[in-house]
Formats: structure tokens, C-alpha cells, sequence
DNA sequence: AGCACGCCGACT
DNA sequence: GTCGGCGTGCTC
């Protein structure tokens, strides 16, 4: 089925811009007619912007009035699907469709015609004069029979300087040619070899394989514990529809995980996959784009956005580590990639899975539902076991003040570094101390834009505000009282678990990961494996080593404070827990030696600590299912938050209460309003923050009563509003 | 998002 | 009388 054509003159379309505008505007047809779905320029008042053909004119705007269309871009034009995909998306987040627009065109040089460079070949004849430097450069060609090279491939293959090519070129014995900058990617052998599989991943295989071969939508939740080899699995369905001829997408939820994954995927098919992320060059993104459009890149790895690439024929879209919540995008448009991964398989015939260790509660409630099938991997690979898990009560444990580390993780580590083995020290705390407090008022350090505190991070001698990012040297006198040197970090941090660790073992090598501690993806990279190759003893690490790094030396975890995650009454403040703390302890003990973890808590007898101690996973999630379910809150009810924030604290309160107060198109669908209440950083970059909850029975039509709630209120310019459909925290 | 239009305070 | 503040509204 052919997009629909405008090609008689007077033709009109309906042309979505990438201007906040909320609906598509009539031009008149360009020169030469277009395609919906046609990339176009358009004029917009004084300015030319980009828009989408989206359809034919709506006709009701003044016939003489209306300008046309300048020019058709040099892009494939967006397919019917992902206009679909885009629609659909923006009517579920709530977000003005050029948003939309604008995620789905971050391309550079989008509407430039196709980039050239100078490429080199065999010629005709022979040069003039026979030299060596010539006779290599004709070797070299010869070689690699009828192969292009670039000026400087070519003069370093034949290790001569470039005028000896341009010299030949001269003669014409070396052709010089145009050819597109931006060329498919390698092509990716779905025959090629793997690793054998065990008994229960060749059976998930074949499963997910015959899924991919249906041709049809469906999702699948693969679970697996660390080590269980879900990416082998998820491999398979990669290389089932890479042999269909349709394109794969993999989703990880960390950039630092790509590198590893990559080359996984270089043993398996033979070449690199296409990489999609925030830190791809301009250059490789504009080709990535390009040739996902064209059909030139098999296989895409990357971050969340590249849901939004120009799929040709999306076959697959595997969301790794689906539990995370970096999938979540919590500003500018609000999406979880996670269910638009979903929406957009749906949409276009492709399969989904879902992979992780620890599923969250919403994937887990699919699953019962029957809208995702379910798929399990029980062995660990390599025949490694869980490790054995035990709370530290810190209640009877003795500790000096500003020390973390009881002396029963302190004996444990000890063991380990005799027996040459490495330690991991977990607290999912940046920076040095949380708080810095003068011991002389009493005053804690907080941000001058936020209401947050400041952290001091010694690394940098500087005190950071974790919300806006602003930072200032380390003070040395109390702004409040001015009192000098009374300043004192209190609580701990990564940094200051690194100090005390020291100290108590100053022979050990010790490693940090911490996010803030590399500045960039490449050098935490190269951290990662010095460690797994046995460049540390002991490991101090936030969150980010929670995330699917192997440590093949490393036996024991130890968890500062389990605890943690429990505090505050966030509805997901249980599930969080107790999947960081089974993955954390997943890291312990993956080879021959089987690991142990050790939680220092001040709760034993927590329920959540004790599903993690002993290990009854569907114990937990039934009774957090039940939970939930009583509470009438996802995934058996729906939330939406919505954020008002401006410069003057009065007029978002004003505002926050004339929304709670007017709020009969919500009981009209059996929701409910909470608030206004500061939001959980009630000031951030100056901006005051109101939060309203909305809670809404599961089948309630959620979306348009929200938007015509927010309708009935005339909002001033200053004041912003964000919608937030499943809001993935709430205090 | 830009950009123009338009209605009220301190200046040549 | 005019220059310019940024609140409001339009862009096919």
C-alpha cells in the first residue's frame, strides 16, 4: 500500500512541524508534488522549519493565506507506522505531538543531501614510470580487488605518502570517485557460530525463535538470575530475525554496558551492531539514522531514544535489564521506553523481550494477565550458585561513631583477601559524606537553587548539589554563622567508605565506581575491566556495579546499609530494594567459587530484608502484589503526577489548589486527586515545585480526562506544567 | 519555540 | 510627547 500522493497543482497538505504547536498546519503541495510522510521545509511566519507530511490539508483555513510547502528533504520519509508509533505515544504521555517530532528526527543534517568523500580504485593502464612507492599503491589495490579506499587508507596500507596516489590519479591509473560518507554497516552473519547453549537456554531459544518466525506482535518477559545467560538466549531471537531480513533493536539501559555488548555481539554475528546513544559523534549518528531508514544497520544497540529511529523493518526489540528505571525518562517528554518498546513492536509485527533478573512488579503482573508470555532461566551458568545471603543486625554489632564497616564485614573481607579473592563494599551514596553540618549552629549546607543539600565530594573538594548539578569549592567557614573550621561531614558516601576501608586494610588496592568519578563512558570502561582482571582487592561501589559488569574474582558483597532504599513512603521503595540488593548480591561469586553477601542492616526482621535473605522471590512479589492491589496503585490502579512549577511560590500553590479544587472531569472517571504538596525537590534551578497525584481505577480513561482537568485552568506564562503518566517515584 | 503586537512607567 | 518593559497571541 502506497502513502497517499499530493501531486495536482492546488493540492493541499497537512504539515506537522517540529514548533510546539498542537496540531498540523495546510500548505500548499510543493513543486513537483510529495509523499506523506515526505521530511519537508516549511515556511512558519519569518522562520523555515522542518515538518512531516501528515496527511491531507484539514481545508479550513483562508484558501489565500495558506503558503507552500519550500522544499522535499533528501530523507526516506517516515513510514505510516511510526507516524502511528507517534501519535499513540503522545496521546498516552500526554505530550504536543512536535515533541514527538523532535525525538524521531534527532538526526543530524536530517535534510542535507547525502554527505560525499573522495574514494580510491584501480584505474586503467600502467604509470608512466615504475617506482616502488607506485608499485605498492597498485599492490595494495590489487589485493584487495576492487576495493575503495579513502586517500589516507590507501597511502598508510601501502605505506607511502599521499602524493604518490594523487600522482597516479593524474595518469589515471588510480580512479578518483564520489562515494556517500555514510555507507551501510557491516553485515552481520546470523549463521555464524555461538556459544553451545545448556538445556534450559536452547529451550528458550527455540521459543523466542519461533516467536520471531510468527511474524506477529507478542512480548516476553526472559528472567534469569545474573549469570543465567539470558543474553546467549536473547541472541538467538537476534540472529532468528536478522535471518528474516528484518532489523533488531537492543536496548540496554546503561551506556558503560555497551561496550561489553558489543563485542559479544562481534563473537556472534562477525561484526559490530550500529551503536545509538548520547555518546555517538555527529557523523556516526547522521549514518546510524540514515541507513536504519535504509536498511543498512542490522542491528541497533543502544540507549532509550533509539526507539525512535526510522526502522525500516523492526522485527525485534530487546529491552535488557527491563527493570531499571534509567528506561524511564523523567524530563522533557516522559516516556518509559519499556512500554513504548511494547507500543511500537505492537505497531509494527515485531516480537519484544524483556530481560532482567529482577522483573518489575508490572511486568511480573503481565505475565499473570497473559499479555506477556513468560520464560525462565534457573541455572547459572558455568554451574555458579547463588550466593549465600546473610543480614549483619547492626544493632548488636560495635562500632565507633563515623564508622560503617562492623567488625563482622570486616572479618569477612579479611578472609577473602587471604585467599586472594576480591571484596565488593556497596553504598548507593555518591560523593563523601550526604550532609555537611557546623558543628557551632548547626546549619546544614543546602543549594542556593534547591531545596536540597549539598554533598561534599572530596575527590573534587567541592560540595554538589545532586539536583541541578551546581557546585562550589569546599567552604571553610559556616555561611550562616561564620564560624571557621566548624564544619563537619556527616553520614557516608562512597569517598568516605573508600577512606575507611583504607584504613582498615592499608594493604588492600582499592577501586571506586562511582558515576561522578569518570568522565566518560571509555575511562569507566577501562576501570571496569582492570578490576575484573584482578586490579583491585576490594571494589567500592554505588549503584553502577549493580548493572551487569562481570567480576569474575569477586566473592563477597557487602552492603553498608540495606536499609537505604526503605526509607520514605515511596510506593516502590520495597521492589527498588529488593532488586538492587539481589543484584548486588548476584555480582558475588560467578565462577567456580560461590560468593556470599552480607547486609548490614538495622531491620532484620523487615519483610523486604527477609524475602532477600531467603531468597522467596515469588513470596515477595505476592505479597507486594497484594499490597498494591489493596492500595488500588499500579500496576492494579493508574497514577499520574503532575508538576507545577515557577519562579514565585505563591501563584503554584494558587494554581496547585484552583486544579485540586475544580477537579470533576477526574471524578467523572473514579479518580482522585492528592495535593498540591511541595514536590519531592520542592526548588530546583529556582523554580518552585507543587506535585498533584492523581490515582485512577485501572480501566479508567486516564489520559483525556487529564487533559481536559488541565484545560479548565487558564495558566499564566510564567507557570509550567508536566504531566507524568506512571510516575515512576512519589514521596 | 520565536517573534510581533500592545499597553503602562521614566526620559529627551 | 517618546522609548521600552515583557504579558499575550499567532504562526497555514
Amino acid at each position: 500500500m502506497s502513502p497517499p500522493s499530493f501531486h495536482d497543482a492546488g493540492d493541499l497538505v497537512a504539515v506537522l512541524t517540529i514548533q510546539p504547536l498542537d496540531r498540523t498546519l495546510d500548505y500548499k503541495a510543493p513543486e513537483g508534488g510529495c509523499f506523506a510522510g515526505a521530511f519537508v521545509e516549511v515556511p512558519l511566519g519569518p522562520r523555515k522549519v522542518m515538518g512531516v507530511i501528515w496527511g491531507p490539508g484539514q481545508g479550513d483555513f483562508d484558501r489565500a493565506r495558506i503558503r507552500s510547502v519550500i522544499r522535499v528533504l533528501d530523507a526516506v520519509p517516515m513510514r505510516q507506522e511510526m507516524q502511528e508509533f507517534l501519535t499513540r505515544a503522545a496521546d498516552y504521555t500526554l505530550t504536543l505531538m512536535p515533541a514527538m517530532l523532535r525525538l524521531a528526527t534527532r538526526s543530524p543534517g536530517l535534510g542535507d543531501p547525502p554527505s560525499m568523500r573522495k574514494i580510491y580504485r584501480r584505474g586503467e593502464g600502467s604509470p608512466d614510470r615504475d617506482t616502488q612507492a607506485r608499485r605498492r599503491v597498485l599492490e595494495v589495490l590489487g589485493e584487495y580487488g576492487g576495493l575503495a579506499f579513502t586517500l589516507g587508507e590507501l597511502a598508510q596500507t601501502a605505506g607511502v605518502s599521499t602524493s604518490v596516489v594523487k600522482g597516479l590519479v593524474k595518469q589515471g591509473v588510480v580512479r578518483e570517485e564520489d562515494s556517500p560518507r555514510d555507507l551501510p554497516y557491516p553485515h552481520l552473519d546470523p549463521a555464524l557460530g555461538g556459544v553451545t547453549l545448556a538445556a534450559d537456554q536452547a529451550e528458550a531459544a527455540a521459543t523466542l525463535r519461533a516467536g520471531i518466525r510468527s511474524l506477529d506482535y507478542g512480548t516476553t518477559l526472559l528472567k534469569g538470575v545474573t549469570g543465567s545467560g539470558k543474553t546467549e538466549v536473547y541472541l538467538e531471537a537476534v540472529a532468528e530475525c536478522l535471518a528474516q531480513g528484518r532489523q533488531a533493536l537492543v536496548l540496554l539501559p546503561e551506556i558503560a554496558l555497551t561496550a561489553e555488548f558489543l563485542k559479544r555481539v562481534e563473537a556472534r554475528f562477525g561484526a559490530m551492531p550500529t551503536e545509538w546513544h548520547s555518546g555517538v559523534t555527529m557523523t556516526e549518528r547522521r549514518r546510524a539514522w540514515r541507513m536504519v531508514a535504509e536498511g543498512g544497520a542490522q542491528l541497533i544497540v543502544g540507549a532509550r531514544s533509539a526507539l525512535f529511529l526510522p526502522f525500516r523493518d523492526l522485527g525485534l526489540i530487546v529491552v535488557d535489564e527491563e527493570h531499571d528505571t534509567s528506561y524511564k525518562q523523567e524530563d522533557g517528554v516522559m516516556y518509559n521506553a519499556r512500554d513504548m518498546a511494547v507500543l511500537r513492536a505492537s505497531i509494527c509485527s515485531a516480537r519484544v523481550v524483556l530481560a532482567s533478573a529482577t522483573p518489575c512488579l508490572e511486568s511480573w503482573a503481565n505475565v499473570e494477565t497473559g499479555k506477556y508470555a513468560r520464560l525462565e532461566l534457573t541455572s547459572r551458568f558455568g554451574d555458579a550458585e547463588l550466593p549465600e545471603m546473610r543480614a549483619i543486625d547492626m544493632r548488636s554489632e560495635i562500632l565507633p561513631s563515623n564508622r560503617w564497616i562492623s567488625p563482622t564485614l570486616q572479618r569477612a573481607v579479611e578472609q577473602r583477601l587471604e585467599a586472594g579473592e576480591q571484596a565488593l563494599i556497596f553504598l548507593n551514596r555518591r560523593g563523601y559524606a550526604p550532609v555537611t553540618v557546623c558543628r557551632a549552629c548547626g546549619h546544614q549546607i543546602g543549594c542556593d537553587h534547591c531545596d536540597a543539600r549539598m554533598v561534599e565530594h572530596r575527590f573534587l573538594k567541592r560540595l554538589v548539589c545532586h539536583q541541578c548539578g551546581e557546585t562550589r569549592p569546599m567552604p571553610t567557614i559556616c555561611p550562616s554563622c561564620e564560624a571557621e573550621d566548624r564544619l563537619a561531614p556527616v553520614g557516608p558516601g562512597v569517598e568516605r567508605m573508600a577512606e575507611e576501608t583504607q584504613a582498615l586494610f592499608p594493604e588492600a588496592r582499592l577501586a571506586v565506581l562511582s558515576s561522578d568519578l569518570f568522565g566518560s563512558a571509555r575511562a569507566l570502561k577501562a576501570q571496569i575491566e582492570a578490576i575484573a582482571a584482578g586490579g583491585a582487592d576490594i571494589v567500592i561501589g554505588t549503584q553502577l556495579v549493580a548493572k551487569g559488569h562481570n567480576f569474575p574474582l569477586l566473592t563477597l558483597v557487602g552492603v553498608i546499609d540495606a536499609d537505604l532504599g526503605l526509607q520514605g513512603s515511596d510506593l516502590r521503595a520495597a521492589e527498588r530494594t529488593f532488586q538492587l540488593m539481589r543484584q548486588v548480591a548476584g555480582r558475588a561469586g560467578r565462577a567456580e567459587r560461590r560468593g556470599q553477601a552480607l547486609l548490614q542492616t538495622h531491620q532484620p526482621e523487615h519483610p523486604v530484608i527477609r524475602a532477600i535473605l531467603s531468597g522467596d522471590e515469588e513470596g515477595f512479589w505476592r505479597a507486594e502484589a497484594q499490597e498494591r492491589r489493596e492500595a488500588g496503585v499500579p500496576p492494579y490502579g493508574r497514577m499520574a503526577g503532575i508538576v507545577l512549577s515557577s519562579p514565585d511560590v505563591q501563584e503554584v500553590f494558587d494554581i496547585g489548589g484552583v486544579l485540586a479544587r475544580n477537579d470533576m472531569p477526574l471524578r467523572q472517571i473514579g479518580a482522585q486527586v492528592y495535593g498540591p504538596a511541595p514536590a519531592p525537590i520542592a526548588r530546583i534551578r529556582g523554580r518552585h515545585r507543587v506535585r498533584l497525584l492523581v490515582k485512577a481505577p485501572k480501566t479508567a480513561p486516564l489520559q483525556p480526562a487529564l487533559a481536559r482537568w488541565v484545560a479548565q485552568v487558564k495558566l499564566p506564562a510564567s507557570l509550567r506544567l508536566s504531566v507524568d503518566i506512571d510516575p515512576q517515584s512519589f514521596y
